[in-house]
DNA sequence: ATCTGTGAATCAATTCACAGCC
DNA sequence: GGCTGTGAATTGATTCACAGAT
C-alpha cells in the first residue's frame, strides 16, 4: 500500500516517485479542507502534522511539482491545490463505469465520494437481467453486454470492479475489451490485464489481515509503550 | 497502499519488512485458490506469475518465514498456506465492529469475505437510534453508546470505521476509547490516533485520483506499447 | 529570522547471482 | 538438472542538513 497489494502497472518515464504520487491525494485531502477552512498559507510543518509525515518527505513531495513554496513563508493554499490536482490530472472528469450492482456496487454507487472528486459515475452494469433497469443513484442499470457501448458513448477511461471473486477476471476481461484504461478491483483476485492498463486492487480482506498481523506483534512485543499514548498531533477534522 | 495513504504506525522489532509482510496476503489467497483445487506443490516461478511479481522476490519474502521451501522442488502449498496463515495471525479469530450502518457499513457488513476469512464481524454501531435494532448480514445494530460494551464483550480488536468524513475522528476516538487495537478507515479523512494503534485507510477517491493520474501519463507518452499488449500472465480465476 | 528546495547521506526494498541441496 | 535460500549489488525512498530566498 501500501499501498500495497498488487500496484499500478505501466512506467512511463515516471516523473514523481510511486511512493510520493501516493501522498499527494492526501495532501490534496487536507489543503482541499483547509481551504474550504479559509485558512490561506500554511508551511510544510503544519502540513507534515496534518498529514502525519515529517516535514522533510513533505517538502521533498511537493518539490517534484516544481517550486511552489516561498521561502520564509510556506505554501499558498489554494494554488498548491490547484498544482496538485492539476498533476493529478484532476482538471476534468474521469468517467467511471462500475460493474456489479450488488451490495458493494450499490453502495460505491451511492458513496459520493467518487463524483464530487471528479470520477462521476456513468453507468453500472451487471449480468444479472433482474437488477438490470433499476436506478442506484441516479443511474440505471444496465446489461453487462451493453459494456462497449457505455464506455464508448459516455467516454469512460476507468472500470470499477464490484462483483464476486469468480466473476472478476470475466469483468477485467470484458472492461479491457471495451477500451477502460485503468481497473480499480475490489474483488479478492489477482486479476491477469495487459500491460498497457493500470490497476489498482483494494483487497478488505487483505487489510483486515494486515491489521491483525499488527495487533499480534503488539501483543507479543511487551517492551515500550504498554499503555495508551496519546498522539501530541492536532485534529484534521473539521469542528462542526 | 497500497496500500498507500496513511499506513500503519507501532513499529516492535520488525521481523517481517514491511513491504513483504503487504504481499503475504497475496500470497495467502492464491495458495488458498490453489489448495483448493488440488494443486500441492508450486515453484517460486509459478507463484510469482500469479502474483505477479518476480521469482526472487517470492522467494526472499517466503525466507523470512523460515526455510519452508524444499530445493530443486519447490513449496508445499498446503505447509505454506498453514505457515502464512500462522506468521498473519490468522488461526485464531479477530472480531471486528463497524461504525456506521448507512450504505458502506451494510455493504461491509454484507460482504462475506471479512467473517471467511476469520474476521467474524461482531457487532455494528450507528448513532442514528432509528437505525438501531435493525439486523444486517444477522447481526444486531446497536448505539454508539454501547460501543464500549460490544467491544469488551465480544473481545472486538479491530475497528471498521465507516461513517461520513466529519463523524470519522469521533468515531476513531470512541474506538480507541473503547480499547481496540487496530482501525481500517473508510471514511476520506486523515485520522488522529495513538501511536499505540495501528490505522490502515482505504480510501477509495484517493485510488480514483491515482488511476486517473497514470492514465493521463500514458496518454502523453506516446512511446512504447501504444496498443494493448495481452500479458503472457496465466489466469488466477478458476474456471467455473 | 524563517522556511523552502535540494544535494548528500542514510535507510529500506528489490534484484542479481550463485552456493547448496534434492 | 532444477529450484531454494541468501549474501552482495543495486535501485529506490527517506531523512539530514544547509545554502539561498524573502
Amino acid at each position: 500500500m501500501p499501498a500495497n497489494g498488487p500496484v499500478a502497472r505501466r512506467e512511463a518515464r515516471r516523473r514523481i516517485p510511486e511512493a510520493a504520487l501516493s501522498r499527494l491525494p492526501v495532501y490534496l485531502q487536507i489543503l482541499t479542507d483547509l481551504k474550504g477552512r479559509s485558512v490561506e498559507r500554511l508551511s510544510s510543518d503544519e502540513l507534515a502534522e496534518h498529514a502525519g509525515v515529517n516535514a522533510a518527505k513533505v517538502r521533498k513531495d511537493l518539490s517534484y511539482l516544481g517550486s511552489y513554496g516561498t521561502r520564509g513563508v510556506g505554501y499558498d493554499v489554494s494554488y498548491l491545490v490547484y498544482q496538485i490536482s492539476r498533476e493529478l490530472g484532476l482538471h476534468q472528469d474521469w468517467n467511471v463505469v462500475i460493474v456489479g450492482a450488488g451490495n458493494l456496487g450499490r453502495a460505491l454507487a451511492n458513496f459520493h465520494g467518487f463524483s464530487s472528486r471528479g470520477f462521476p459515475v456513468a453507468g453500472i452494469v451487471d449480468v444479472d437481467r433482474d437488477k438490470v433497469g433499476r436506478r442506484i443513484a441516479g443511474v440505471e442499470v444496465r446489461h453487462v453486454d451493453d459494456l462497449r457501448d457505455i464506455v464508448r458513448s459516455c467516454a469512460v477511461s476507468i472500470g470499477v470492479i464490484a462483483t464476486p471473486a469468480e466473476a472478476a477476471q470475466g469483468a477485467a476481461d470484458q472492461l479491457v475489451g471495451a477500451g477502460v484504461r485503468s481497473i480499480l478491483n475490489f474483488a479478492s483476485t489477482v486479476l491477469t490485464i495487459p500491460d498497457a492498463i493500470s490497476v489498482r486492487s483494494v483487497d478488505l480482506g487483505a487489510e483486515l489481515q494486515i491489521l491483525g498481523y499488527y495487533e499480534q506483534q503488539s501483543r507479543g512485543g511487551a517492551e515500550a509503550a504498554p499503555g495508551v499514548r496519546t498522539s501530541a498531533r492536532p485534529r484534521t477534522s473539521p469542528a462542526p
